[in-house]
DNA sequence: ACTTGCAGTTCCATTCAATGGAACTTAGTT
DNA sequence: AACTAAGTTCCATTGAATGGAACTGCAAGT
């Protein structure tokens, strides 16, 4: 933990006066005052740290929104940062040029020594984290976070499609490419809608060699109280190692872990 | 490496016309096409890749690079996304609901079944990933990435500065907040001075719990050819497993990782 | 050496998006 | 019911952003 947990960021912010002229700072300073709240930032928790007037603010931050760089939670009325920026933040990261080139160092030194590896960088006179190696397994990662994939074709993705209300899971399967990658792909809106009703019946939603050859997976929905989608969870293998009945015995585990997860975040939204 | 590296975005943008009416859509617009291009870009590939004017995009890098969004690399004269975006994202990934809370799970299930583990999210009918667990300890992660930390107290931090131009150095010194983390934190500009000295006539800096009690570190600076400071590897442990003398014979091994990656970094520039 | 073409930047008059003070709505409190 | 706080909408004003065109710098072709 103290390994770890040691890295939060206490030096106050260069403060020197920001400029905030144009429209482009002032959206980047309202994304940062939402970043450094470090939770879900209510309106007045913005404005207090942050110079631009009431109206001014609203509508950034509702146009923010739009923009899918903030997420405005209606239950708690507050704003968080939005999914796009963790598409952006993944390309950044995967782009920052040490990352990748110091990748397969970092992994030899970390073994070597069995001792975390960190690699930084200079920003505005601070360490900036690039990467990090630990040599035990714990660890939640960046190599998936941001990536995007196809929902028709992906456990998860199919698992959060079924579970959608009628009028989305129309919309959102309407909006997919149907593109064939295996044998096993799903290539017609025909038959993605029967599959998403077993999934339904059944609670979970395997793939099936359909995104890649020998790859098989089985995933659940995270779901709220209300039956909204918050997300899915997904076991994966090779049919190298298991099989679909393997992973399905699976599947009551994987349901009790989505369960747990759903009534963790609704704690946390009460909290 | 096919179970971790099938995520790559395939499905089409979403397309249908956007809007790029204000200047912050505009702005987005332009940090989404520099990252779906993958590597660096040049003005004439974003604009390829967008339908506003030359001068407007002319105009729109140069702010965004301002901005600390983008990365313009004078050598390549191409644009990469920035590390300000880095730290954004770092942020929003912590603050995505689910990561947080769905964390624990899923390390239980990636150990109970030995496989890998994803979690996901619906974003614009895409999966988008949220985490991701393999049993296996290989891995990139991103729980340091995007934090900040203080140069001056950080293993990292003073090999980077040790080696910056006397000019650049000045300037970070005085950018410092000297506040003190343990009764070893360096508090004062000139014992800072001292250390960077000793640091640059050595080769390595030692963290040695001047940020936390028990925690210390080796850390050798990532150079150029020219000189340059690319950045910093570290290698950490705690007092009671290691010492400083143990890190300081690892300091050989340091500089040579560091050498490679900087050998790897400029093979890539050229590539 | 001269020219042509390409890549990118600067100019500047125009315009429309952004602005912010104030009024207004909504929700919670005494 | 009156009051306070929180947030949104209004609208006349303004200046930031715009983009066509002209300009610069560079590299390749003749």
């Amino acid at each position: 933990m103290s390994l770890s947990e040691d890295l939060k960021s206490e030096e106050n912010e260069s403060s020197s006066e920001l400029d905030l002229t144009s429209p482009i700072s002032r959206a980047f300073h309202v994304l940062d005052v939402v970043a450094g709240f470090g939770g879900p930032a209510r309106f007045a928790d913005v404005q207090k740290a942050s110079p631009l007037p009431k109206a001014t603010l609203s509508r950034m931050l509702r146009q923010l929104e739009g923009e899918g760089m903030l997420i405005f939670d209606e239950g708690s009325q507050r704003y968080r940062l939005g999914l796009r920026l963790i598409r952006l933040a993944h390309a950044a990261w995967e782009s920052a040029s040490l990352v990748e080139v110091a990748r397969p160092v970092i992994d030899a030194l970390a073994e070597r020594f069995g001792m975390t590896v960190h690699l930084a960088c200079l920003d505005a006179f601070q360490v900036l984290y690039l990467d990090k190696r630990v040599p035990r397994p714990i660890i939640r990662m960046f190599s998936s976070p941001g990536r995007i994939g196809p929902a028709y074709c992906t456990g998860v993705g199919k698992a959060m499609l079924a579970f959608l209300p009628d009028r989305d899971r129309e919309e959102a399967i309407a909006r997919q490419s149907f593109t064939r990658h295996t044998p096993h792909t799903l290539t017609t809106p025909e038959a993605l809608r029967a599959v998403l009703a077993t999934i339904r019946e059944r609670g979970f939603a395997f793939d099936d060699e359909e995104h890649e050859n020998t790859i098989i997976c089985v995933a659940v929905p995270i779901l709220a109280p209300g039956g909204a989608v918050l997300g899915a969870l997904s076991v994966t293998t090779t049919t190298h190692v298991s099989s679909l009945d393997a992973l399905a015995a699976m599947a009551p585990v994987l349901k009790g872990a989505a369960a747990d997860i759903a009534t963790a975040a609704r704690m946390q939204m009460l909290g």
